[in-house]
Order: C-alpha cells, then sequence, then structure tokens
DNA sequence: TCTGATATGGAATAAATATACCATCCTATT
DNA sequence: AATAGGATGGTATATTTATTCCATATCAGA
C-alpha cells in the first residue's frame, strides 16, 4: 500500500473527485456523503455514518484503506481539521493571513486583494446567474455537432480554457483563433447545427463581434460570455451571461467567467454521462 | 441528581459561568479549558482532552457529572452540536441560493459546486503563500530583460493571461507556444538576463520540462507555477508557487493559479511604477 | 495537630468502536 | 451459461474509549 493519503481536507477532496469514476458503486456511494458531509463524517462513528450513508461500516473502512489511510480514525482527521478551520472564528482566520503579510501595496498584499476580490466576484456570479440560462447552454452544447469558441484579448484565456475542456470531453470542438489571417473563413464554415461560445469583455474586439454577426447570419446559436448586457455582441446572442470579474486597481480577473467555464463544461459532461445512461456525477478523467 | 444537564452549548456555557466559582480546583481547571477549547471537546476523546488540559480522564467524567449529565460523551454532544452550526453558518448563503435551484447534479447545483470549491482555493491560495516568494518573483520578473511563458495543455489559459498582462504593462513578452514546430529554437534564444515563468500542472507536460531544463542550462532564472513540489519542473525552479486549485469530479479549476498570476502581474506594474516615481498605487489601465 | 469530609489520581473494568474476516453476491468475460 | 475476480454484507474479534472504583492526598474546622 503506497503512504499516499491525503493529509487535509483540500488533497482528499481532491482525491475522491479524481478517483470518483474508477471507484466501486459502494465507495462511490460514500464519496459522495462524504463531499456533502463533512460534518458528519468529522464528528460521528462508523456507525452513524455507515447509517446515514446507507452502507455498511465495514465499507467505511474500505473506503479509507482505498484512499491509503490505515483505517477510518485516519481518513477522519482531516475531516475534522477541516470543520475545525471553519468553526474558527473569522477574526481568527483573517488574523492568520494577516500577521505575515505586509502593506496594501506590497506583492502580498496585493495578493490578499485579489484573493477577496475574487472570492466576492465568485458569490456574486452564484447569486446573479440564472439556473434557466445555464440549463440552456447546456442543451444547445449538448445537441451541438461542433462547437466553436471565440474569445481575443483577456478573453482569450477564457476561451482556451472552453476549448481544453470540451475536448477532453470528447466535443468536437474549434478555438477561432485568427491565426494566419483565416478567420472568417473559419467562422464561415459554421452551420445550423453547430454552436458558437463568445466571450467578450470591454474594450470589445471587433473581430468577436464579426464572427458573432457572421453565426447569426447562418442561424448558428450563439452561447456569449460577456460584462455587460447593453453591447452588439450581447444583443445577438441566443443564450447569455453577464459576469462581473473582479476588478482592482483597473486590473480585472477572470475568476469569474473561468468558473462560469468550468460550470458549463462539467454540467455538460454530466448532462452527457446520464444521457448516455452513464448516470449520475460522472465526469470523464483528465 | 436533577435532570438539570443543560441541552444545547449556550445553556452548557452559562452554566458554566454561572457555577465556576463554586467549582473544585480541577473542575474550574476543566470549565476554563472548556470554554476556550469548544471545538478540541467536540472533536478529541478523553484521553486526549485531558492531556491538554492537564487533568486526569476521570475528572472529565466527574465534571460532565456535575453538570447533570450522564457522562462525558452526553456532554460532549451539545459542543459537537455547537461546533458542526459554526462550521455550517459559513455555507448557509449558499443553502440560500440552494433553495431556488436544483439537484447537485443539475448545472446550477454544479456552479454551486464550482463557485464554493474556488472561493476555498482562493483563501487556501492567500493562507499558503508565501511573501518572500512573491516578492523574488517580482523583482526577477522587474529586472529581467525579456520574459518568456511557457504553459501547455491546462496551463496555457494560464501562460496566455500572464502573456496579456505582461504586455499591457509594456513588458517584453514571449509566449512559448510550439507554433510551427519551433519551441526549442525559441527556448534556446533565452539569455541570463531573460526570464522563464513555467506553468505545470499534472499531468506534466514534456515541452514544459524540457523548456525549463534548458532554460537552467542558460543560467535563465525561472518562475515555477506548479501543483506540486514534488515534480521535476519544480525542482529547477529559482523560485516556486506551489497552487491547489479546486477539483470537483476531476474537472480542476484555474481560479487560484489565474489569482496568483494576477496579482504577480499586478505586483510588477505597481513596483514598476514605484521605481518609475510613479509612486503608490498606480497601475495601467486596459 | 487531629479528624472528617471531599477531591484527586490512577488502575481496573465495562462499553463502545473500529477493524478483520469470510461467506455470499454481483458483474464482466468467455 | 459457466466461471473467475472483485465487491458486499454481516459477524467475530481486537482495539480503543468511557466509566467506575478505591486508595491516597488535600483541605477545613475543631
Amino acid at each position: 500500500m503506497n503512504n499516499t493519503a491525503p493529509k487535509d481536507y483540500e488533497s482528499l477532496r481532491a482525491a475522491m473527485s479524481e478517483r470518483y469514476d474508477t471507484l466501486s458503486k459502494r465507495l462511490r456511494q460514500i464519496a459522495k456523503f462524504a463531499w456533502d458531509n463533512p460534518t458528519i463524517m468529522a464528528m460521528e462513528t462508523t456507525s452513524v455514518i455507515a447509517e446515514r450513508a446507507g452502507v455498511q461500516p465495514s465499507a467505511l473502512i474500505r473506503f479509507a484503506k482505498a484512499f491509503g489511510y490505515s483505517g477510518f480514525s485516519e481518513m477522519q482527521r482531516p475531516f475534522q481539521a477541516h470543520v475545525a478551520s471553519r468553526s474558527a472564528s473569522y477574526k481568527e482566520r483573517f488574523r492568520e493571513v494577516a500577521d505575515t503579510d505586509g502593506a496594501p501595496d506590497s506583492p502580498m498584499g496585493l495578493l490578499r486583494e485579489f484573493s477577496e476580490a475574487n472570492q466576492q466576484a465568485l458569490q456574486h456570479l452564484l447569486e446573479e446567474t440564472e439556473s434557466t440560462e445555464l440549463d440552456r447552454a447546456v442543451s444547445l452544447l449538448r445537441d451541438a455537432e461542433f462547437a466553436y469558441i471565440m474569445g481575443q484579448r483577456r478573453s482569450f484565456p477564457v476561451a482556451s480554457y472552453i476549448y481544453y475542456n470540451l475536448n477532453h470531453l470528447e466535443c468536437r470542438a474549434q478555438l477561432l483563433t485568427g491565426m494566419g489571417g483565416m478567420l472568417m473563413e473559419h467562422a464561415n464554415s459554421m452551420g445550423p447545427r453547430d454552436v458558437l461560445i463568445a466571450i467578450s469583455f470591454s474594450p470589445y474586439s471587433d473581430d468577436t463581434a464579426r464572427v458573432v454577426a457572421a453565426a447569426r447570419k447562418k442561424k448558428v446559436p450563439v452561447v456569449v460570455i460577456t460584462d455587460s448586457s447593453l453591447n452588439a455582441i450581447a444583443r445577438q446572442a441566443t443564450v447569455f451571461f453577464d459576469v462581473h470579474d473582479a476588478e482592482v486597481f483597473s486590473f480585472r480577473s477572470l475568476s469569474a467567467s473561468m468558473c462560469l467555464a468550468q460550470a458549463l463544461t462539467t454540467a455538460l459532461a454530466t448532462s452527457r454521462g446520464a444521457g448516455k445512461g452513464r448516470g449520475g456525477k460522472t465526469a470523464r478523467s483528465k
């Protein structure tokens, strides 16, 4: 047995999600329960947890060993540490960080600014995103034969991330980069059974606008991720997301956009998985 | 013995405070400890608590009985409930949102998972990043004549984001894409007055490893952003950042990495601004 | 200083909890 | 359909944990 047991809760969570696909039915059931109920995992005994999760106590031991722990008790420690830290007052946590860093202008100070601003942006994203829009976007993507992705300048990292994810989902996808001056030629190969994902933030790229217009002309559905509902691109969208990324000293972040991109692609994965009868939270690895 | 055992944590706390004066020396010692360490009281076993509090395990049982409980375990329950609720209260905001939308498997449910996980990852980033490493990275970047950026696959969005930011800071920067098969030719143009920023996450790209090796050979300082301190690339780094991005069911996010990238480039901007006498929080727009 | 009463430490015991084991049941492959 | 390999449930066992008990220490009052 390798000594690869995750030492802290975050690692354990990562390990659970990474290995989720390869786990057996019962072990998966436990992973799901542990994922949703860290507090119960931290506090209760094997028999209580087993009953709540609808499994045998021995399955919990098997689960712990599958993740490299010597037994259940050892696996329980990360959960306890996590719950304990969650329970610690905000003040305490703030102090931990505040101790080690300096002025607001220092690199560490900036990191804190960004970390906090991005956390807020992520929370806003969650609160302001319409569930129906997400559903519509996912079904558009699922039904599409080919996905085109367009994003320039600051939107390019988001576009390339979506491109990466879709390719790992075995979705046929193409990134419209404009490389070699073939942008519109590429764009014109879109058809009504395809879909275009366009990401555009201020200052809006003319190229992106042109590609979206071309898509509309050819009856290609367009999923738009942008930062304002008023710009020309947003008005042409089939589905559109109004994302407000954090901004610190004129530097705009991409955390919220990236998070949305991640949620969209993962939802597509589960949706397709379910459609294929693979069910549940199954998601392709890597 | 009256059945006056406090049922919830608040009542127990009130009882402890009220009876504090009348308790014996050892029991007082326990009350003090329990007052200060509800988390330990909730999670640990009698022997651990006893050791930490500097008393005998049996004294804990006596303490519990003094407050009307049938034994230690019964007294422990209010502590556990309290810690659990404290831990849950942080998540309460998400539950509010959860009311209005569907199952954990739904697109909205996934967005919530990711938003939450990414917020945690950002907090983690803030707590784990060494201020000195940030400072060193910033000064390397500031002193460099030319910045090369390398990131493949999942790291590519991060690399392109850094590339975008550096260009907007009027830093001479080049993205090593490997396009046209000229990767090593490009890499070999690096010199000791330049700097290489390499981003690499599991599964690690061979190309990135080769570029880093080439940089070391040519005495080029290397700033590495990776997800493990154990891989070959990290070991060759001049400065390295160990970033743990959120991962939900096999889908790794980039929020933390992007945030670090943002902090690095912004810190560079303010640093150069200050150096040029532009002072303070000034940062270039766009 | 003596005496009775209470508090305390530590070992012994009881209870519970975690873990190992094995027979049986799936599931995939031929 | 047969079979092998792994997964699962239930129980037996080992280990840990909570609790009791009692000898000794401490303390207050005479």
